[in-house]
DNA sequence: GTGGTCTAGACCACA
DNA sequence: GTGGTCTAGACCACT
């Protein structure tokens, strides 16, 4: 799995590191069960601060995405199916962007249609940098 | 319009007002060519300081929500429609957001019914604080 | 003569009805010994404060554009030409443009080939609302 | 890099630093890639607040002119020449610049002369204070 | 009245 | 170390 992140971003490194995850995640490049490579190696990989990585596998292990054992390092959380609450963070997620949408002029035919093609994406898309908040 | 700020947010003050605007402006609370308070009594009203509200202000002006007038004042847009370009923000946004509903199994279905009720709530919706990135 | 003036834009009120004087003198539309409207009559035709169109015919006044007598109001200067010292401004916003030009990498011979249509342009040229500073 | 700046202007500072950063980058004296200096060390150096500072560099960054990196400060870009479409600003400036030129009686090759000189000189010029709204 | 700019500090997040 | 955010005031330009 390729990570690409954007030192000159507004998004902090950690971020970028702990959506790119997800992204592999979501995408099925990285399967459940998979071992994520351990946080020394990850960080002189892409040549970040080893702190950076921790913070982002904190992250990911505090949202239920991988678990951390301390022998075998971190891996995708195998039981990630029956962890399913995001209800809360995808709706303010959502209610911001269809917010923005709308206000824009755009109708709901089109939102949607938006919302599905970026979902059946997913597997190719890109993170691409942005600023989010 | 009631705006409720976090203070104790990871996100900036003035970009949790940005977003309560936007979402005022989507909801049609804020209708457009309507006038926002001045930044001195926004500013007042909620009791922070007025480069906070005016960072927010021009923000909203560089992204093509409002016009700020010497006169009078800041105001939503009367030709917000026009200016309908949202699509690679809302890409980015929906492709995270997608990604962690699928990683945590989400189906398709289930998606797609979430965008579509936030969007038909929007007019009732509250935006709650909430770390986006 | 047409002005328009854009009321949400940085640059004050008093400057872009100097500048579309200029515009119109440049292009021809205003001529040499024309009269201008008094400030009381061009204040009510556009909406706006008779200080601001006098601010204007001012500034328009000590740049040698125009004549202010107290008994037949404004007219653009018989003499105009005769008073061509037009460097030292010129100089400094040239310098600008082509600084700003250069560093996103034009060459010498697109810059000039755009500041010769820009003046044979200048009898069809709308005076576009932008951020000059 | 030597900044010249005029505190009683009615260019904000802020405007200033910007022009006398992209001239600096026009001219050829700070290089693609090159840093610059902290904003705190600048506001120190140059006497002004920070914030101040770090104004004249989201601009600059929002303009495309450099990278603001939360490791190392803000660099100039390394793709700066990519990303030429200067034309419409250009074209606003030039537009304004040429039509006092016609006014004041200068003739198209005049103009164009001043025009060549002043791009060829880029390197030696200096920013000189002058209203140009 | 409006917004724009600036100061001289402070605290925080990031790396 | 870096930049980001925020405060509580001040003064100014514009209308």
């Amino acid at each position: 799995m390729i990570l690409q992140l954007n030192m000159s971003s507004d998004t902090p490194i950690y971020m970028q590191l702990r959506n790119q995850i997800v992204m592999g995640i979501g995408s099925g490049e990285l399967k459940t069960g998979e071992g994520l490579p351990s946080v020394r190696q990850l960080a002189v990989d892409i040549g970040i601060n080893m702190m950076t990585v921790s913070k982002a596998y904190n992250i990911l292990k505090n949202e239920g995405y991988i678990e951390i054992d301390r022998r075998h390092g971190a891996k995708v959380r195998e039981d990630l199916d029956s962890n399913r609450k995001p209800t809360e963070k995808l709706e303010y997620g959502l209610s911001l962007l269809a917010a923005e949408s709308k206000a824009k002029g755009m109708d709901k035919e089109t939102f949607l249609k938006i919302c599905e093609k970026t979902f059946n994406d997913i597997n190719t898309q890109k993170l691409k940098e942005h600023r989010a908040c």
